[in-house]
DNA sequence: CCTACCGATCGGTAGG
DNA sequence: CCTACCGATCGGTAGG
């Protein structure tokens, strides 16, 4: 491991061929030759082309954490609050496509112990969409069959963004982002 | 190509194979030995292991939109339409949790002219599900944003089973398919 | 950062 | 269905 920037310049580059080609279908001659260097040379930054991957995953998984606790900040109700995972939720998706892509792709390619610090992570952001629900049950704002299939559900079309969001694409991320909070709000009888 | 059944034999041992370590991440070997044999006795059957891919992914689409047209028998209303749709779609990706998580997530190793083929009984299936929801804002049964937004979010919602869903949990499915009709519907303004 | 090289495995073919 | 084999490519190492 020589720079941190090095680093991260080499996973970016490997973002879109993990993201196109997959984990295994993706050479570390692809990665190498999309930065002008030769594939030995990656393992001055890597000790394995495992490790672009976990270092990949876990970083979006990471920053996806902290951009949701950011953005409950200043929300107080549960309405607010899920309006807010869920806006933020979407843009993520479609902010960050080609790691989420990986991110949801790829898991079952990683190997432990990153594959289970990912689960927990993952799980850890499951639970809060889950709590967030319940609470609005409790204080009236939601009425909903079950709380955790509807964070399912939620989540799963919200990562569905990544798989077909375009920055080019003719609707506008801010209307998106309306929309889906609607929706949101409409599924768990809120508003 | 000997006997069809021994190609659908082939076609089910990859799967798992396939759903767990992806196309690239699968080698001839892998599948061969699955059923007992070489890995060139494969090429009886199937002449190269892209075809094998193909043939999931295609029956598996194939699949999905007869299962949708049969589910529609007998539907009059928008509101009746779009309740068997989300039902069906979603009580498909998790009996067949295998072949539609082939079928999402490689579909960028799919070469032509299988991936156009299948990229346009996708875009089939989807348009189906916009005029459904479109007829519904017209009788004034639903009211929504955006029609194909929404079909995205449904249809997203709907895949994400396959991911999750298994067949020994403890989420009966029927009961799922009640939650899943409600929550579509809720989403279209409908009931 | 490079060249040179390693053993292993890949998809696929030949021939029976 | 098998054995035997092909060239190509894989991830990774040695040494500078």
């Amino acid at each position: 491991m020589k720079t941190y920037d090095r680093r991260v310049e080499i996973a970016e580059a490997a973002m879109p061929l993990f993201a196109d080609r997959g984990y295994y279908g993706t050479g570390m001659q692809d990665i190498a030759a999309a930065i002008g260097i030769k594939a030995s040379s990656l393992y001055n930054h890597y000790s394995s082309k495992h490790e672009i991957l976990a270092f990949i995953m876990t970083t979006a998984m990471t920053d996806m954490l902290n951009t949701h606790a950011r953005c409950l900040a200043g929300m107080h109700t549960p309405t607010e609050k899920l309006g807010a995972t869920v806006a933020t939720h979407m843009e993520f998706h479609a902010h960050r496509r080609l790691e989420t892509q990986i991110t949801n792709r790829e898991i079952s390619h990683l190997k432990d112990p990153d594959r289970t610090q990912l689960r927990r992570m993952r799980k850890d952001y499951v639970n809060r969409w889950i709590e967030i629900i319940t609470e609005g049950m409790e204080t009236g704002e939601f009425t909903c069959e079950d709380p955790k299939i509807t964070a399912y559900a939620l989540i799963d079309m919200g990562i569905g963004v990544c798989n077909w969001y375009r920055p080019d694409g003719q609707v506008e991320l801010e209307i998106l982002k309306v929309i889906y909070k609607e929706m949101a709000l409409r599924m768990v009888g809120g508003k």
